[in-house]
RNA sequence: GCUGGUGUGGCGGAACUGGCAUACGCGCCGGUCUCAAAAACCGGUUCUCGCAAGGGAUUGUGGGUUCGAUUCCCACCACCAGCACCA
């Protein structure tokens, strides 16, 4: 006599030791069957582990896989390490403890309790970014680049973390503050390894248009690219000694050139020195210095207008008027060409400078009939715009970029918000950047045979502070003959960033230990990811350089497709209610965490994998509750009951109620899995056994061999050990997804809703198809509806069969 | 300011294509079992008037379309997220 009771823990334990024995979930590149590429975003091993947030973000990739499988698709679903970053070597420079043997350490316990969320994934592929077998195809794709001219190196006023001390990337910074430390980002003019990204800015955003993303990060990803059309214009500037200069803007509203009433430079732009007159130089060259010295953000916060008059003039190209020049910090040397041309009646922002230094104000459109605002940054009509006059400035704009063209002063033009990555770090833990410094030959370009550069050891990972790395200090690796001419050469010390190695790992779990390309000859087939599920705080940063990668690996034809992610899902957070009344994210910093393992050792795997579906919908962040879990246990434990309490002595046909609730199940859960509403999943499977329950009568087989197919991919080791008990060889993961026939999805008999005036005052229950005349009849038989009828006729009669019946009286 | 999202019981939420609002779960109330408690199981639970039968109200607010609106349209409010002097 098998045991009756739901001893989650034992069944768990059992199926996990199985599946795992069977190698039922390693992804066979020889499979016939159609790939199916399910992709997680791998995690960064941090010491604290995970919590029930954590969970969310697997559990349901992971239903999907399962569900994938069911279907009958080859299934490839991976995990990996994101190991290098900054909480490990920070860790290192506290205790001492190399940032290898931390790392170790922290994937340990990580894998340790991802496993027990019995995930389907195939260990096998394993990849961890720091492994040098790894990270030295991290290394080929930067001096592929290198050699293609996308990786060089510029002497750039850069981000710098004081905290941190490194250079950021622009995606670094968080509202003017480091995005990991909080500390804030200060301006560092350094020589950094750049990545020109910008050459990707069309395609990227060309690609967006076909992904099945949500639109929110499409969009996300739109304005960060910032395409703006618009026109390159060239004014002369004059210096004091009746020098003339060229002076470059970009505006994209060309059609109020005539209304330029003064110019301004970035306090970066090399012009300033050069027109400033000397009466003002001692002022501006102040202004300047002080604007420079402030990070970005400082100037984009400050909330009244700052600049001064450089003494200097320029000549506008369309009119010859010499308009004065200014140096202010609201023009961003990083945009455009660093100057422009300020129209103030029809830009907030001119205006806001022009009225606290008093300067002309000249309107050149007129607005929209019956507007008056002033300024007015709409379209309208030209005016006092010279041979322009009268145009409309939407084909004004292109009249004037064709006018200028024609006369060698400018130009249509496309500019990007977007620019090139910051792609050195001054820390340790993170990719030697494989290049030597050679004083003859110049930057030299480390031999692939001799990748992967790796990291030495070191005795102190403290950053120098003074813009080299930890590495820097290492005499004896720095030094290396140069592999082009032999003489003495000096190793790059910066290493890369975290992004890194996460913008091509989904890449390498196809082949994962290819040892002479990248990509090994199975790898192909199973890309690109079919679907990609992670949080929504990566939706630029690493999306976008993954995106970027791809697009370079596929122009040197190491894969074959342009867009790696086929279909992107964003799961929700999970958030926690504080003592405030507020709700707040899950997170270890702010110390309401809720432990798995806890939940797992009390209520099982099986119901917190069901409660983190059922918790909500799955793209919305999501409340915890803490005793939610116990109404998923519940039903785990009354459908358990169900199963063996008619084990072996299964009804010989299901009866027309228990047809009709199963065929209805199967369509509710396929269909509610493919829309992605798993909260709804777990809703419709808790309906089915409450009524199966309150039906009272034993079920057939197939109904409860159903059931227990359609739970599998939430409760995998509760559906397996039914599996088994119902007299099954295991595996339940080998069966086909079921199907539905909508015959018995609909009653033979339905309750039709009579509203009179719209309420609702009774129902019928009649046959299904039943005419409008014999509901009518029964309308009229029926005392508790007629008498809302007020003896009247219904002036209008709406039957909708088998749905609603809604009487019209006066 | 711009962009996107969200507003439904005490709480998380459900509602396919315009057709019974509040499924499912939590919590709460009552009951069974127990010396007792927990667990488990059974029943109830939008608000409101009413002893009851029954009535009325209700999907952020105000309008509109419709026989009928959580769903469509217009205007507004609140909250959340991202971006923000990008010329």
């Amino acid at each position: 006599m098998p045991d009756a009771a739901y001893r989650f823990g034992e069944i768990e334990k059992k199926w996990r030791d199985y599946w795992a024995r069977e190698r039922l979930y390693e992804a066979d590149d020889g499979d016939p069957r159609p790939k199916y590429y399910c992709l997680d975003m791998f995690p960064y091993p941090s010491g604290s582990g995970l919590h029930v947030g954590h969970w969310r973000s697997y559990v349901l990739p992971d239903a999907w896989s399962r569900y994938m499988l069911l279907k009958g698709y080859n299934v490839l679903h991976p995990m990996g390490w994101d190991a290098f970053g900054l909480p490990a070597e920070n860790d290192a420079i506290k205790t001492g403890t190399h940032p290898e043997v931390n790392t170790r350490r922290n994937i340990a316990n990580f894998k340790r309790q991802l496993v027990d969320m019995s995930p389907m994934y195939d260990w096998t592929r394993e990849i961890d970014t720091t492994d040098p077998a790894y990270y030295r195809w991290t290394q080929w794709i930067f001096l592929q680049m290198f050699k293609k001219g996308l990786a060089y190196r510029q002497l750039m006023p850069i981000n710098w973390c004081p905290s941190c001390k490194t250079g950021l990337a622009n995606e670094e910074v968080v509202g003017g503050t480091c995005e990991r430390c909080g500390a804030t980002v200060t301006a560092r003019d350094l020589k950094q390894w750049m990545l020109r990204i910008t050459a990707y800015a069309e395609r990227l955003l060309a690609g967006l248009d076909d992904l099945d993303w949500p639109e929110k990060v499409k969009t996300m990803q739109r304005n960060w690219i910032g395409r703006s059309e618009g026109a390159r214009v060239r004014f002369t500037a004059l210096d004091a000694r009746g020098g003339e200069h060229p002076l470059e803007i970009f505006t994209t509203r060309a059609d109020t050139l005539f209304g330029a009433t003064y110019m301004v430079l970035a306090p970066e732009h090399p012009l300033v020195p050069v027109l400033t007159t000397p009466d003002r130089r001692t002022d501006v060259e102040a202004y300047a210095a002080a604007a420079r010295a402030g990070a970005e953000h400082e100037r984009t916060e400050a909330t009244q207008k700052t600049g001064r008059f450089t003494g200097a003039f320029a000549v506008n190209p369309v009119n010859g008027e010499k308009i004065p020049i200014w140096v202010a910090d609201y023009v961003l040397m990083g945009y455009g060409t660093g100057a422009i041309m300020a129209v103030p009646a029809h830009d907030v922002r001119d205006y806001d400078f022009a009225t606290v230094f008093g300067l002309e104000i000249r309107e050149v459109i007129a607005p929209a009939e019956g507007r008056t605002e002033i300024p007015w940054v709409g379209n309208g009509t030209m005016t006092a715009s010279g041979a322009f006059t009268g145009m409309r400035s939407t084909d004004g704009r292109r009249a004037v970029a064709r006018w200028l063209e024609e006369r060698g002063v400018g130009r249509a033009e496309v500019q990007y918000r977007l620019r090139d990555w910051i792609f050195s770090r001054q820390r340790y833990w993170g990719e030697p950047i494989p290049i030597i410094h050679c004083p003859r030959c110049g930057e030299v370009p480390v031999p692939e045979a001799e990748l992967p550069v790796r990291l030495p050891a070191v005795e102190r990972y403290e950053p120098t502070g003074t813009g080299s790395s930890p590495l820097a200090a290492i005499e004896d690796w720095v030094r290396v003959p140069c592999p082009e001419c032999g003489g003495s050469a000096r190793r790059e010390t910066d290493t890369m960033p975290q992004w890194a190695g996460s913008s091509w790992y989904f890449l390498r779990y196809t082949s994962p230990r290819s040892d002479d390309a990248l990509l090994g000859p199975a790898g192909r087939a199973w890309l690109p990811v079919d679907m990609y599920v992670g949080g929504v705080e990566h939706a630029i940063l690493h999306l976008l350089y993954a995106r970027f990668f791809s697009l370079f690996l596929h122009d040197i034809g190491v894969i074959d497709f342009e867009e790696p992610f086929t279909r992107l899902f964003n799961q929700g957070m999970i958030t926690r209610m504080a003592s405030t009344g507020r709700v707040e994210k899950m997170s270890k910093s702010k110390g309401n965490t809720v432990n798995p393992d806890a939940l797992v050792a009390s209520h099982g795997c099986d119901s917190l994998r069901l409660y983190e579906l059922f918790v909500g919908p799955p793209e919305m962040d999501a409340v915890w509750n803490d005793d939610g879990i116990d109404g998923v246990h519940r039903f785990l434990k009354r459908a358990w009951k169900w199963v063996l309490d008619s084990n072996g002595r299964w009804a010989e046909a299901p009866s027309p109620v228990v047809a009709s609730q199963r065929h209805l199940l199967v369509k509710k859960v396929t269909e509610r899995l493919e829309a992605f509403r798993l909260n709804t999943v777990v809703s419709a499977m808790m309906e089915f056994i409450n009524a199966v329950h309150s039906i009272e009568e034993r079920p057939d087989r197939e109904t409860v061999e159903t059931f227990i197919i359609l739970i599998s991919p939430f409760a995998p080791h509760f559906a397996e050990e039914l599996w088994e008990r119902t007299g099954h060889a295991p595996s339940v993961f080998r069966q086909g997804w079921p199907d539905w026939d909508d015959a018995h999805t609909v009653s033979e008999t339905v309750t039709i809703p009579v509203q009179i005036n719209g309420r609702m005052r009774g129902r019928l229950t009649v046959d299904a198809g039943t005419s409008e005349e014999s509901v009518m009849e029964a309308v009229r038989r029926d005392p508790a509806i007629c008498r809302h009828l007020d003896g009247k006729e219904p002036r209008k009669v709406v039957y909708v069969q088998d749905k609603i019946l809604n009487l019209v009286v006066n």
